[in-house]
RNA sequence: AGGGGGUUAGCUCAGUUGGUAGAGCGCCACCCUUACAAGGUGGAUGUCGCAGGUUCGAGCCCUGUACCCCCUACCA
């Protein structure tokens, strides 16, 4: 026989001392793994690879959280459940943190050459690209690890590869000369999403352009003098009637021996500055804009590296910022340089080197972005992807309606490299998905491979289908593609999920996903963005050392709700630590009640006979019912915080509060009555259905109690989840009548604490108790339960009876649905009369303010006649009881005045 | 500027078919009652931002308004 050996356990849950332990037993039982093939339904989630680089953070956190749930419930409710993981190379950010290593050890990145960099990236991804997926572990993230793919894995370049090359020769990848963010730090190429606005406080410097025919001169605006030198234009608004005149004449560009026409543009703000533009097209994205509408050359005056180039003339082989000083200084000199103010502009800077971005002109490769749009609009527009929350729908279709070429060239070593070679003979293009030996066009073996990689987000957007062996016709993919659900944060929402969608339908022909689940992203305390640069970041590693990962996970999911932002509190992190402990010693506790009980044979399906079932046992039945259905129809709907409280009130003030401690006089007998065993039956069942409950929300806990139940399979990760449905047969155990009876009980254990407390009875004082029942039913209630009432409310005496002595007593009338009950407590000789005295009054105001409002609205005769029945009659009775509960609390205070 | 969200107990937040408000933390009182002091019992606390409207009835629906936050785009 089992013995149970509950009182060894820790009164404290140490977390540290199971999480390990019980990943390690799921992987090596390989509970993680999908089926390629299975006749069980699919659901397959493809987590958003993180940065090898990066560490877990909080939101990895939340996100990883919410999806592992998901994967936990599915895989729990008998899905073949495949959660995909990966890590991405992050071109941008990897290449930054090891030129900055580099850097530290006295070398410089560039200079090692390519081959020898990107070498050293990989010795750094091996060393520390583990580190992630570790993390990752220590949440309790249930991927199918063998699965693991890295966004450089050759299979991932070969359909990088391929959908380069398809889309090419379909004329949707070109290459032209395009202004782009340039990181000079990076000396590249950089995505609007590693682009970060800072505000500096600089100049706003007006200077003055003469017109050629000095006829005049127009006063020009500007933060950055230095950039006059690539002008090509002056821009008035059409209408401004201050300079009519001048549209269509030349100016004299300063410092220079060029002229450039006045044009006019409604871009133009009349009321801003002088009203007067200078247009330097190659060098602002509104200027570029302008630029192209009115045709205008395009001067590009900046080097790679953030130095003037020959454009500059005189002023080349400057950086910026130089270039600015001397730049003035010659306008100064030459009395054109008006006047000076102080001003506070955004600037864009390089999330990863901090240098300013220059928006520059060069010639990159782009994705034409309009047709691949068009199909990636309808499937949402038809609900074949579905957003939840929905309203994210419309940021997405605004998106593609103003979408852009996407730039997919970086001028970095470490991704994809660009399958272009040009010929040096042809001049020609070879696009292949081999390397090839020699160009396409003239066979010349003189053929060159572009020298940029491909935007991180390239291969990216191709993870649902390159992560299942695409271009290889899959079986993974016959069974997992299209995924179910993607989860994400809406900050990627346009980087990465607009773009999986389009490749999906564009290679695969089918949408990525169906559903898009959007979440919020985790403040601090004061609501600001977590980041590691403020400094305000917590780290989801440390919180799990001084926590457990299950604590983080409830805290996290306790608060998702309609896509929201979450704030992080550690008091609340400490709360859901309680909780777990709670859960631990509630288990605990049960487990020593179980000592001796012997487990029918017929294990989990041996359910206990309804007829040898006490009250409290057909009540917490009853209870766990209505939790299974809350928590079921919580989840269908992702309201995870929701299922979270539903879970934790359950678990708290339902099982340890009142179900634990009705179980205790039953345990308390010293003889195996067929009660204790009824009730045995129940608490085991119990025990095994709340933890499987639990599971998708705190899988360690979870599973390691499992593991010391007495009823339970191989399991919890695999066991079934409950539901009303598939649990039926043990919920019909429950009463909601018997429940409802109970309920009774436990506000008559309320009322007797409540004349306890507040007349600061001690606890260890036994007292007496009259309880005096309003009909026959509650009458039976409490003769059935009155040991329970004695034990609950510590009395050494309770009599039920409807009449007796009410001199020098408390008196509190209980009353759930239609049963009645009066509370009454002598006091005599236990008290000061005065506290009761004010404890009663305090409950006849509380009431009549109850009755006031309840009157008024019985007598409002619109109220008769347009509220529903049910109303008006819950309203009547409850006016009707509290007006006999004030009577009964006036009689008492009569008498006790 | 455009788009979105928020404003509910001291703090952090729930509140999906409109029927007179909930949780956790904190606070007060009493308790080491042999599962748990990371605990137990009892208690206090809200004109649900403001002003209107619809309705018999509004935290919830509509209009306006104030303040805060986020996102996108920024004025040269």
């Amino acid at each position: 026989m089992l013995r149970y050996l509950s009182m060894e356990l820790p009164d404290r849950y140490n977390p540290k001392d199971v999480e390990g332990r019980i990943y390690q037993w799921w992987m090596s039982r390989g509970y993680f793994k999908a089926e390629e093939k299975s006749t069980r339904v699919p659901y397959s989630v493809i987590l958003p690879p993180p940065n090898v680089t990066g560490s877990l953070h909080l939101g990895h956190a939340l996100n990883h959280t919410i999806q592992d749930t998901l994967v936990r419930w599915k895989r729990m409710s008998g899905f073949n459940v495949l959660w995909m993981p990966g890590t991405d190379h992050a071109g941008i950010a990897t290449q930054a943190v090891v030129e900055r290593e580099l850097k530290k050890e006295g070398k410089n990145g560039r200079a090692m050459g390519r081959e020898e960099f990107v070498k050293r990236v990989w010795q750094w991804k091996e060393q520390y690209g583990d580190r992630i997926v570790e993390q990752m572990k220590r949440l309790g993230d249930s991927c199918d690890w063998e699965r693991l793919t890295f966004t450089l894995d050759e299979d991932v370049s070969l359909a990088v590869r391929k959908v380069f090359v398809d889309l090419y020769n379909k004329n949707l990848i070109y290459k032209g000369l395009r202004l782009i963010n340039w990181s000079t730090g990076l000396e590249s190429a950089i995505s609007d999403l590693e682009v970060e606005f800072r505000e500096i406080k600089g100049s706003i410097y007006h200077i003055r352009y003469e017109l050629a025919d000095g006829s005049g001169a127009v006063e020009v605006a500007t933060t950055r003098p230095e950039t006059l030198l690539g002008d090509t234009a002056v821009a008035v608004h059409p209408d401004d009637e201050r300079y009519q005149s001048f549209i269509g004449k030349k100016v004299k560009l300063p410092l220079t021996s060029r002229q450039i026409p006045v044009i006019a543009d409604a871009y133009v703000e009349r009321e801003f500055g002088s009203g007067v533009v200078k247009i330097t097209p190659a060098h602002d994205f509104n200027d570029y804009a302008i630029g192209q509408r009115h045709k205008l050359p395009m001067l590009n005056i900046l080097n790679k590296d953030g130095t003037l180039n020959a454009n500059a003339g005189a002023y080349s082989g400057n950086k910026v910022q130089e270039a600015r000083k001397l730049v003035l200084a010659d306008l100064e000199a030459q009395n054109l340089l008006v006047k000076t103010e102080p001003h506070t502009h955004q600037v864009g800077h390089c999330t990863r080197t901090g240098s300013v971005v220059e928006p520059f002109l060069s010639e990159q490769w782009f994705v034409k972005m309009g047709p691949l749009a068009t199909p990636a609009k309808r499937v949402v527009e038809s609900g074949t992807v579905i957003f939840e929350p929905e309203s994210w729908a419309k940021t997405y279709l605004h998106w593609m309606d103003i979408i852009q070429d996407w730039c997919i060239s970086r001028q970095l070593w470490w991704g994809h490299r660009i399958p272009v070679w040009t010929c040096l003979a042809c001049k020609k293009l070879t696009v292949s998905i081999e390397d090839p030996t020699q160009c396409q066009h003239c066979a010349s073996k003189e053929i060159q491979q572009d020298e940029d990689v491909l935007d991180t987000w390239f291969s990216s957007a191709l993870w649902p289908f390159s992560t299942m062996g695409w271009p290889a016709g899959t079986e993974l993919q016959q069974t997992f593609y299209p995924t179910t659900i993607l989860v994400t944060a809406f900050d990627i929402i346009f980087f990465w999920v607009a773009r999986m969608i389009i490749m999906g339908l564009e290679f695969k022909q089918d949408v990525p996903f169906r559903t898009v689940f959007i979440h919020g992203v985790i403040r601090d305390a004061q609501g600001k963005k977590m980041s590691k640069s403020v400094g305000n970041a917590e780290d989801p590693v440390q919180l799990i050392e001084d926590n457990g990962a299950d604590a983080l996970r409830y805290t996290l999911l306790s608060q998702v709700a309609s896509g929201r932002d979450l704030k992080f509190s550690a008091q609340r992190l400490e709360g859901y630590r309680n909780f777990m402990n709670k859960l631990w010693n509630g288990t605990r506790f049960s487990l020593n009640s179980l000592r001796n009980f012997v487990p029918p044979a017929g294990g989990l399906s041996a359910l206990p006979v309804k007829s040898e079932l006490s009250d409290p046992d057909q009540w917490i039945i009853f209870k766990l019912g209505v939790v299974e259905r809350e928590v079921d129809e919580m989840l269908k709907s992702y309201r995870f915080s929701e299922a979270a409280n539903s879970l934790y009130a359950f678990v708290w003030n339902t099982f340890c509060d009142w179900y634990l401690e009705f179980t205790k006089p039953i345990f308390a007998s010293p003889h195996e009555t067929p009660e204790k065993k009824a009730t045995q039956l129940v608490l085991a069942h119990i025990l095994n259905r709340t933890v499987r409950l639990l599971h998708p929300f705190a899988p360690f806990i979870t599973e390691e109690i499992y593991q010391k139940l007495p009823l339970k399979g191989e399991a919890l990760i695999v066991d079934t989840y409950p539901t009303p449905k598939n649990d039926k047969a043990f919920l019909a155990l429950g009463s909601e009548d018997v429940a409802t009876e109970l309920d009774l009980v436990r506000e008559v254990i309320t009322a007797i604490r409540n004349i306890r407390g507040e007349n600061r009875i001690k606890p260890g004082v036994r007292i007496a108790a009259r309880l005096s029942p309003m009909d026959d039913r509650a009458q039976k209630i409490l003769g059935t339960n009155k040991a329970s009432i004695m034990t609950m409310a510590k009395l050494e005496s309770c009599e039920i009876s409807a009449s007796g002595d009410l001199a020098k007593c408390a008196v509190q009338p209980v009353h759930v649905k239609t049963l009645n009950v009066d509370v009454i407590v002598p006091l005599a000789g236990l008290v000061d009369i005065e506290e009761e005295v004010k404890r009663i009054r305090k409950a006849i105001e509380k009431l009549q303010r109850e009755v006031a409002s309840l009157t008024q609205r019985m007598s409002d005769k619109s109220f008769m006649a347009n509220a529903p029945e049910d109303v008006v009659e819950q309203g009547k009775r409850q006016l009707e009881e509290s007006r006999g509960q004030i009577s009964t609390l006036e009689s008492a205070l009569a008498r006790l005045l």
